[in-house]
DNA sequence: CTGGCTGCAAAACTTTTGCAGATTG
DNA sequence: CAATCTGCAAAAGTTTTGCAGCCAG
């Protein structure tokens, strides 16, 4: 099922604004700030509130259709997400950032810590930082 | 060796801000916004200006005396850290914090990334929510 | 003493809210 | 048409900056 579909189904209205920001998204490799979205999309194509993007990056967050990825400095970004839970790694060159789910390795460490503190786990939140393959290139061939 | 030498040693004062956030942060079970520990401070000690705890946490994070733990809803927090790369488990009730350390279950799993994504990994950053004890207590009691 | 540090005020951001009017289904 | 959604203005909250005066070493 589309994200449109999942709109109209949840009720919500398949609007101007909602449709930029997805389209933006969808064409983008790195996370996006609000005040980049609203940017980009002045210059490309419609005028379009800094407010809406804000309460529409809410509500696909909210829907799971996009998901909070932080760049190497911790600031938020927006990104597509994939169904599922899932984790994110990002290039600290050009925060080009990749999906990746959990696995068994993921299991094992919350069991560990677990054992270890007595605390009852139940959400974690991961983030790799490292080079992409192009960034690693770029710097061994002194960029 | 302890903080105070550390800040000695590298040419920082022992200033009366410094060492009143570092006490309130040595009795603390849970990461402090700026704003908490402007204000407890204020109740309990001394005048002390919130654009001086922001400077204090600064120096003290560089230094790597505190590090910063998100609480629930993500917003950042300061803690007192012992040496050494580790992470933070945090309650989603009462929001108390403890750190853990990485393990081989962390380097698998940065491998297995690795070799999913062509990235190479430099730095991580992870977080576990969950009920401590006392909490999961609470909660099964009925809170 | 003197350079580093604090405190204040104010600026710079980021994010949220209220409400009238436009828009989607 | 009606309820949802947008856009503006403005508020609220957080973090940073500049500068005069204070204080630890």
């Amino acid at each position: 099922m589309d994200w449109k579909a999942i709109l109209s189904q949840k009720g919500y209205r398949l609007s101007e604004p909602r449709k930029r920001v997805m389209e933006l998204l969808e064409s983008a490799e790195v996370a996006l700030s609000p005040q980049q979205i609203h940017q980009e999309l002045q210059q490309k194509n419609c005028e379009l509130g800094l407010v809406s993007v804000y309460r529409t990056l809410e509500l696909l967050t909210q829907l799971e259709l996009v998901s909070v990825v932080y760049d190497p400095q911790r600031n938020p970004g927006y990104m597509l997400s994939t169904t599922g839970h899932h984790h994110h790694i990002v290039c600290q060159e050009c925060h080009k950032a990749l999906e990746f789910s959990g696995s068994d390795d993921i299991d094992e460490l919350v069991q560990r810590v677990e054992a270890e503190t007595s605390f009852q786990v139940r959400d974690h939140f991961l983030q790799l930082f490292g080079l992409c393959p192009d960034c690693q290139q770029n710097i061994s061939t002194g960029d």
